[in-house]
RNA sequence: GAGUCGUUAGCUCAGUCGGUAGAGCAGUUGCCUUUUAAGCAACGGGCCGUGGGUUCAAGUCCCACACGGCUCACCA
């Protein structure tokens, strides 16, 4: 079948050569080659054969060995040549030789192999001059070719955007890269093992939702066809899985994405990954310990410390972390006792006013209060720390605090200036649930943020939900702190870009 | 959304005062039978982000736009 590759052609001079090499192969996309050992593997058994081998004897060990991968460097040196492959496992040399191969083999690894191809190879282990364990190759074969070159070899993939875009080319060039997402996975993974060991129940709830909430933030919209309907993409999932604790399971925990119509930041991808857990007979104080327990956890598991370096300063996540009360966190940093203004927001602005704080004006007490810990509290944290007892009216799903009615059970952690959590005491009394869901709606047309009524959730709680604890934690922030790496952009795989041209 | 910096060969980067577009890696050809960022020699490779403008002459100066980074804003 005659191609047209004139589309190919227009990536350049080196693709149209390579391109022109795939007829030195009868194919160049074999259905399937043969692999039986990965670089680390072969590597390991020269090594344990050689540990066993009688130091007296003149022979070496003989280990036949079938390995493939990615051609990451070519050395050809007249009649022998030198390469390195890298496979899902690490990086081994072979080395070729015109006599063990033949003139014809041997000249169609030199003419018909490009950096970037996949190369299976058969052979015997052996040990280089310089000590290195290496394949003698007896046979070869093309098992995959690349028609485009790779990026540079020594400095690896660096224009930003093309890392993003290509995240392809940023893996297969960066290996610190490629860790940087194993420990990504595994840390996503020791968070389940962590909640599945307390007893949580992990539960999958919707993406496409009528009504959102859960949290403050814009949604996405979308239509549902068929029905002829609205739908919002999750803000959060947090309501239905407090509809699960009404059904009676008292642990449950949920990963997955939420999206939020919001700015794109250093710390904000527009769909992020979330953890959310609900634990029935807990409270606020007890999802502190279970955050500070699985994180420092977590930490200690993949980076065999409790402390860790975050962009160029230590962090310790050694459990207890340190609690601070909001109110006095805030008199702290700006000498304004919050409580002397409750529940009036013009005199609290008027005292920002007063001590010249640069915080923009919110549409009420409780937003400008956060507003002031944003600016003030927020950025100078450096160690995990967590702030408790939020204002009332920013928290319409937690539960009053007994001992000061004006705030609720509720903390957010943070960490390097960042938010990584949020947590309740979970509302649970249908009334006044509902009364706070109006409380939010009489501020709607002025905050665009303000949590929207949902009847469905207050007929939930009609049937008795027991007193829960609740907890979300960011799980792309997490990474960013115990993978070091000051953009979220640097954790997903994928981050938000605008569309080229 | 505002400010700011950036966009040059497949990749990493130079490019002076406005005067014929450069290097390293990668590629092609030749030499080279234990190299490892292999080495040596020769050669090929450019929409200088896009579109306008100034000028005898623009990668370079001016304007607009696109995309990206950072800071701020928005935001948890």
């Amino acid at each position: 079948m005659e191609q047209d590759l004139t589309y190919f052609y227009e990536f350049g001079e080196q693709v149209e050569q390579r391109i022109s090499k795939l007829a030195q192969f009868e194919t160049a996309y074999p259905p399937r080659v043969k692999r039986q050992h990965t670089s680390t593997q072969a590597i390991k058994l020269l090594e344990m054969a050689e540990a066993t081998w009688p130091t007296d004897s003149a022979d070496k060990p003989h280990i036949d060995v079938a390995v493939a991968g990615r051609l990451v460097g070519i050395r050809v040196m007249g009649k022998t040549a030198f390469a390195h492959i890298e496979d899902g496992s690490g990086r081994l040399q072979i080395y070729l030789r015109q006599n063990d191969l033949g003139d014809e083999a041997y000249h169609h690894f030199k003419k018909g192999f490009d950096l970037g191809d996949f190369i299976a190879a058969q052979g015997y282990l052996f040990r280089t001059k310089m000590g290195e364990i290496s394949v003698h190759v007896t046979d070869f074969q093309l098992a995959t070719k690349a028609i485009h070159p790779p990026p540079e070899k020594w400095h690896g993939l660096k224009d930003l955007e093309t890392r993003y875009r290509q995240r392809y080319l940023d893996l297969s060039s960066n290996a610190e890269v490629r860790a940087v997402f194993a420990k990504r996975s595994k840390i996503v993974t020791l968070m389940r093992r962590y909640l599945d060991g307390q007893g949580f129940l992990e539960v999958e709830t919707p993406t496409l939702q009528p009504i959102y909430g859960g949290a403050m933030a814009r949604p996405f919209v979308t239509h549902h066809n068929a029905l002829d309907m609205r739908l919002y993409l999750r803000i959060s999932d947090e309501l239905y899985l407090k509809r699960l604790i009404v059904g009676g399971f008292e642990k449950v925990y949920e990963i997955c994405k939420d999206f939020r119509n919001e700015g794109i930041s250093t710390k904000h991808n527009p769909e992020f990954t979330m953890m959310e857990c609900y634990w029935a007979y807990a409270d606020y104080q007890d999802m502190m310990t279970l955050t500070e327990q699985m994180i420092a956890g977590i930490a200690q598991e993949i980076l065999g410390a409790t402390q860790v370096m975050f962009n160029g300063q230590l962090l310790d996540f050694t459990p207890p972390w340190r609690r601070l009360n909001l109110v006095e966190a805030i008199r702290e940093k700006t000498e304004i006792d919050i409580f002397e203004t409750y529940g009036d927001v013009d005199a609290l602005w008027a005292e920002c006013q007063k001590l010249k704080l640069k915080v923009a004006p919110q549409p009420s007490w409780g937003k400008l209060v956060t507003e002031i810990l944003g600016e003030y509290v927020e950025p100078g944290i450096t160690h995990p720390t967590f702030i408790y007892n939020y204002p009332i009216e920013v928290s319409p799903l937690s539960k009053q605090n007994p001992a000061d009615p004006r705030m609720v059970e509720r903390f957010e952690v943070f960490v390097a200036g960042m938010e990584i959590g949020n947590a309740y005491s979970e509302l649970n009394d249908p009334i006044t649930q509902r009364a706070r869901f109006l409380q939010q709606q009489t501020t709607a047309d002025k905050d665009a943020e303000a949590h929207a009524m949902d009847e469905d959730y207050v007929f939930a709680l009609m049937q008795g939900m027991p007193p829960t604890g609740g907890l979300g934690i960011g799980v792309d922030r997490v990474v960013m702190l115990l993978t070091d790496q000051p953009s979220i952009r640097d954790v997903i795989l994928f981050p938000h870009m605008r569309p080229r041209e």
